[in-house]
DNA sequence: CTGAAAGCGCTTACAG
DNA sequence: CTGAAAGCGCTTACAG
């Protein structure tokens, strides 16, 4: 590996020129030619900063404030549930902007005994120049991390009350979109079909509150009784309820949005099981991941791009790691539409 | 933070002495008290080596072998595919055992485009101690990992000709695990429904092979035309075909094992809106992890402990980096059965 | 504008 | 058996 006193030795220069030559910002300036010559020689040979001579240098000079090579990412699982697509996606986008900043990505899940006291351990040995958190995060955990004072954001839904740097998805947006796409498309009758609330996830609560008042503002017909909960999460039983419950109305509705990951192709199926037809009898929105597998057989659908929340989620940790103190930021991550075959005017004697 | 040099001072013991007292197996030896007494009060006063620190040693000398701190995690996703549920649930697994080490996990995606470039990075700059490699590996991928230099483990099946240390399910044991259990029930007629196959998954061809095998022992009959491809993948108009297919025989079979993850439950719902009978006509035996939607439904079911392969790839790791030099090692993890209620014996004029 | 020097926390060869 | 010293690669205060 090549060395910054390399560098200096093979150009005749002492080695501070060339640590200079990388630090622009510092009051020592050299000229600019001698500047260029450095770093192009630098190129030439691959040098590659070692990251660990940094680190270390870090714990004497504490205002070191251009680092930024090694990032956290906390994983707190919520105890019920084990894989979390979600969480992958969003990492692997966000690892991939962290490399063009030459920054790598080290995951700690704080789900288990002794998860927190990893990232503690880790933030005094400066083991991390920040933190990405995902998962259920509150105050008290907000607490916590602001005590280790590294930057951190906040992946994702969370339930702080302080301000606090966070991306997230446009949970409203997503409800609004779905009552906006069949509205235009003539509808009155939409039912929203839920999967089971009883965890009160923040995105059902804000999904839902989109979509309703969107609904309101475009006349559609929509009270409380066109709100069901499916059972489609509580095993084979419950699923054909569904249809019951969508049949109990009469006259039935004309769309209905699915709003959970990866349900809508039972919905369909138990739609067509019981000779209803989609979209002639009823336009069906689903609710999905790209990469779910609901992307492959033409839903019409909010897609809801948690990549996208993985990589701004990059990008402003390293904006608040690097420049100097400002506010809060919440930043919102917009859902899309995909249309598809699932959704069409609703038939002129039902609407 | 803690240092060395503090403990020393409160201890009026030279700055080596602690040093010694953290690395017994050097020459320098210190009297065991002394040795006790150092690491107590290191200990009392919440002592953490800085990794940093220890990483820029180490560039010094090269045979510092006890270092463990810092593992990366390679990711080699197929270009088709983009979250993989298998990777998150060995990562988790990985990293809770490293903790238990004091060592942390680095995300690397390779698949995109610089990828590989990082992994170099992170080699020559010391950020590593080993990898773990997850994805396609072949011959030309473990070439460039050995040129490297650092330990690496293989997690999951891999095409390399050449002994490699890795973990992976012992797939075979999965067939022949479902050979059994329906044997023992007394079904003889058996369907084996796979998923698209034209990929080619190392996987898929291991756990037929066992089945086959063990079917054959087991005096079951099953020939090739027992093994249907169930275009299960394909989206939803392939999947009727499910249940034609396991009707155009004459007996119908009396079992069928449904061999990729989260298809089961769609294939049930199949027979059911067909009026077979589940176990009554047909036994269901399905194939998941452990975390998968079905756990929940009470299927039959073989479970692939993804989980354990991370757990176990950390372990090895962690051997071959601080142990002398050994032949590569291959670990499989056993796959386990869990009976439901999908399954039961044959009726007694279908068998 | 430029270079020599100090020192981050640690490990280990070397001298007492 | 023990301690003083060198030095990993880097950044920056300080003296020319």
């Amino acid at each position: 590996m090549i060395t910054q006193k390399q560098i200096a030795r093979q150009l005749g220069v002492s080695q501070s020129a060339v640590a200079f030559a990388f630090h622009p910002t510092l009051h020592a300036h050299l000229s600019q030619d001698k500047r260029q010559h450095i770093l192009t020689t630098a190129q030439r040979l691959g040098y590659q900063p070692h990251h660990a001579a940094r680190r270390l240098i870090r714990t004497r000079f504490r205002r070191s404030t251009d680092q930024f090579d090694q990032v956290g990412l906390i994983f707190l699982a919520r105890e019920d549930e084990r894989v979390d697509p979600v969480c992958l996606a969003m990492m692997c986008e966000a690892e991939h902007e962290f490399s063009r900043l030459q920054a790598s990505l080290t995951f700690v899940n704080v789900s288990v005994p002794g998860g927190w006291s990893k990232v503690d351990r880790l933030t005094q040995t400066s083991g991390v120049d920040g933190w990405l958190v995902y998962g259920p995060v509150d105050d008290a955990i907000v607490g916590r991390l602001r005590r280790n004072r590294l930057p951190f954001v906040i992946l994702g839904d969370h339930r702080c009350t302080q301000p606090v740097n966070c991306v997230r998805l446009d949970n409203a947006a997503a409800g609004r979109m779905v009552a906006q796409h069949v509205a235009k498309l003539g509808h009155r009758r939409v039912a929203y079909l839920r999967g089971a609330i009883s965890r009160g996830y923040i995105y059902q609560r804000e999904t839902l509150d989109g979509f309703r008042a969107a609904a309101r503002e475009l006349g559609l017909d929509t009270g409380e009784r066109w709100i069901g909960e499916a059972p489609l999460w509580v095993g084979d039983e419950g699923r054909p309820q569904v249809v019951s419950w969508l049949r109990q109305f009469d006259p039935m509705p004309t769309a209905a949005f699915v709003s959970e990951f990866d349900m809508a192709g039972t919905v369909f199926r138990l739609l067509r099981a019981s000779d209803i037809a989609v979209p002639g009898d009823i336009s069906l929105v689903a609710y999905e991941l790209p990469s779910l597998a609901t992307t492959n057989q033409n839903f019409s659908r909010v897609e809801l791009p948690m990549s996208e929340v993985g990589r701004q989620g990059a990008l402003l940790l390293h904006q608040i790691a690097t420049q100097p103190k400002q506010a809060a930021q919440e930043v919102t991550v917009a859902p899309r539409w995909a249309e598809g075959e699932t959704t069409g005017p609703p038939r002129a004697h039902a609407s």
